[in-house]
DNA sequence: AAACTTTTTTAAGTTTACTTAAATATTTAT
DNA sequence: ATAAATATTTAAGTAAACTTAAAAAAGTTT
């Protein structure tokens, strides 16, 4: 199965785990930049191939095969981001794009190897679960996004679920990282800003900074 | 630049530096696992991007370009092979096999963060030179082919040239190891056959073992 | 509900990296 | 030196993964 075949079934994997949930052609083509027929060809091999159902104009469903090809790619990606983070001193976002081709040449000997050396992490350097080699994933159901914490309470980061180079720009700058702790010290009209203390210093994010950002209650 | 691309130029570089030195299409072809045809149709394109000289029917020669790109995937190969050795319990052989995958997909910035990581080692596990970020290689000179060495005199294991998973077996199962020592007991009619006595056993090797086993003379 | 916009699909075409088969050149053996 | 064997090249064709343009369906607005 080839790297154009993973990436697929990994967007579509992943825009079905988000809250839009649309896992029709063109968003699939608009998260790999890809014209939407060519999405639209891709899906209808891929149903040949039993990766997924497809019905015209209905969004696209991952079958069980299909599934489990997703999750051992994004296992693969999280234990290589692991990895490097653990080795190497480079940015989340070099790390981030390292593994998005890594991920496609390991072998599932290599990815049990680095997982035994990393002691099989549950997570990876954002707080994103590390799927085992079964495709079963531990998920922190205690989490909850930053803008829907509360004035006054003390969180620890739990995830940063973004691939986008400015947020983690962003939150390196500012401290913003997986197991640290912050203050909720004002939440905006509708939470639509949120302004916390982390490091001794108040900061000010909007919700799409927010949304992302997950936490849960320090007691 | 495609991975066959890198493939084609690697197979090119690493011909031109072996003994028999025929770079002639058939021969690159029959590395790859492609056809002559396929092989002829490579070179017109890779000549076209200034990567080698392209006469019919005299072998390829690399450009300064072509000769660069060969050393960074040989480099990326080797970091990798250094790197999962020194990480994993593998052997040899699967960490070639990886190697061969991930020196694709790898970015110059990341073979430097290994490199460091490993303190810029000049040799990988089979005592092949790493070439540096600029393509220069240290070679021990003094090393020589185990088919070349003395009758009684004591040797260490400088290299192991070679891509073959039997030939790693044999290397794992007998102590033929990068930096092990071992003595020549015995040289047969021609060098055809090397006796040798290794981790107080003796062994017999044939001259396809012992023309890619390299050693250093020990004082 | 009709009109407009957007999305999806179909159709036709491109590029890369191959393949096989046949023609041609080179190398080897006698 | 010529014949036979081998290797290289040319030609034609294929599969994967795209593209653009046009047609068709779905969704949205008024």
């Amino acid at each position: 199965m080839s790297v154009a075949i993973e990436n697929f079934v990994k967007a579509i994997y992943k825009n079905g785990k988000r809250n839009n949930n649309d896992t029709k052609p063109g968003n699939i083509a608009k998260e790999l930049g890809i014209s939407n027929a060519a999405a639209t060809d891709m899906a209808k091999n891929l149903a040949t191939k039993d990766l997924l159902k497809y019905q015209k104009y209905k969004p696209l469903e991952l079958t069980d095969k299909g599934t489990k090809m997703a999750l051992s790619v994004i296992r693969k990606h999280r234990l290589w981001e692991a990895l490097l983070f653990k080795l190497f001193d480079m940015s989340l976002h070099d790390i981030h794009r390292e593994a998005e081709l890594l991920e496609h040449q390991t072998s599932d000997l290599l990815a049990e190897k680095i997982s035994e050396y990393l002691g099989n992490p549950k997570f990876d350097p954002h707080g994103d679960p590390i799927p085992n080699a079964n495709g079963e994933i531990t998920t922190s159901d205690t989490s909850i996004s930053l803008s829907n914490a509360n004035e006054g309470k003390s969180y620890t980061i739990s995830r940063l679920m973004s691939d986008d180079k400015e947020f983690f720009e962003f939150c390196a700058q500012n401290g913003l990282k997986y197991g640290n702790t912050l203050v909720v010290s004002k939440q905006f009209t509708n939470n639509k800003m949120t302004q916390i203390l982390i490091n001794n210093n108040t900061i000010l994010l909007n919700q799409d900074f927010t949304s992302i950002i997950y936490v849960n209650e320090n007691n």
